[in-house]
DNA sequence: TGGCTATTTGGCTATATTGCCAAATAGATT
DNA sequence: AATCTATTTGGCAATATAGCCAAATAGCCA
């Protein structure tokens, strides 16, 4: 059941991983608006340049970023658009979480 | 920009983080079928029961799924419904990469 | 060519995750 | 109460991830 298709499932949690990460969010997000460098998300990012481009380098490999080198500078942009649903859907639902809790609480 | 939010990014990458397993994945999409038990869970997926609980208290943590005890038997099923539309958007996207290498392959 | 800037890669340590086993808990049944 | 079953929790070893620094690479310009 599970056994048969691992590799479906591993490949498909590797986007998932890719996404797991604040950094990372946050940086899917900001190309949401446009291409960027690696040095403008490095410096809206508070992380050393490296750490941030093998951030990039994971969502590349997962399928969700592709990059192009132009002259110096290296622009990435969101290659998985359908990704870019899924975050306020969470953010959604969170809500929704919250102010369950918040009027459980003063119930 | 990123420092300022990283607290709520966190904890949206949370979500992602829960999805971001192979048997997580997969537990999802069975639940997706309907609320299934610990046990029916752990029949599907050869992995030890501790280690099904564990995966499944991760997803419960992340508000994904949510759990009921009925007798013996702890039932868990889908919380966060829009999840459902993530894995099939995804499988979308890795099937439409999986095109276009092929076609690259061939021209 | 030599030097400059942007990015990537290698290497290291600290931390987090996974999965198993064993033990604890919770509810059902006798 | 004693016991049985389903699930959770604690603990451990193996593996993976994150972040920094230093060094390598790649394209530009003098």
């Amino acid at each position: 059941m599970f056994r048969k298709n691992r590799a479906h499932y591993e490949k498909r949690s590797q986007v998932f991983k890719a996404l797991a990460h604040p950094a990372r969010l946050f940086m899917v997000e900001q190309l949401a608006a446009g291409e960027k460098c690696v040095c403008e998300l490095t410096a809206m990012l508070d992380l050393d340049t490296s750490t941030v481009s093998k951030h990039l380098s994971v969502l590349k490999n997962a399928g969700v970023v592709s990059d192009e080198k132009r002259g110096l500078l290296v622009y990435y942009s969101i290659k998985m658009t359908c990704v870019l649903g899924f975050s306020s859907c969470v953010q959604k639902s969170l809500d929704e979480e919250a102010r369950e809790h918040l009027s459980a609480a003063t119930a």
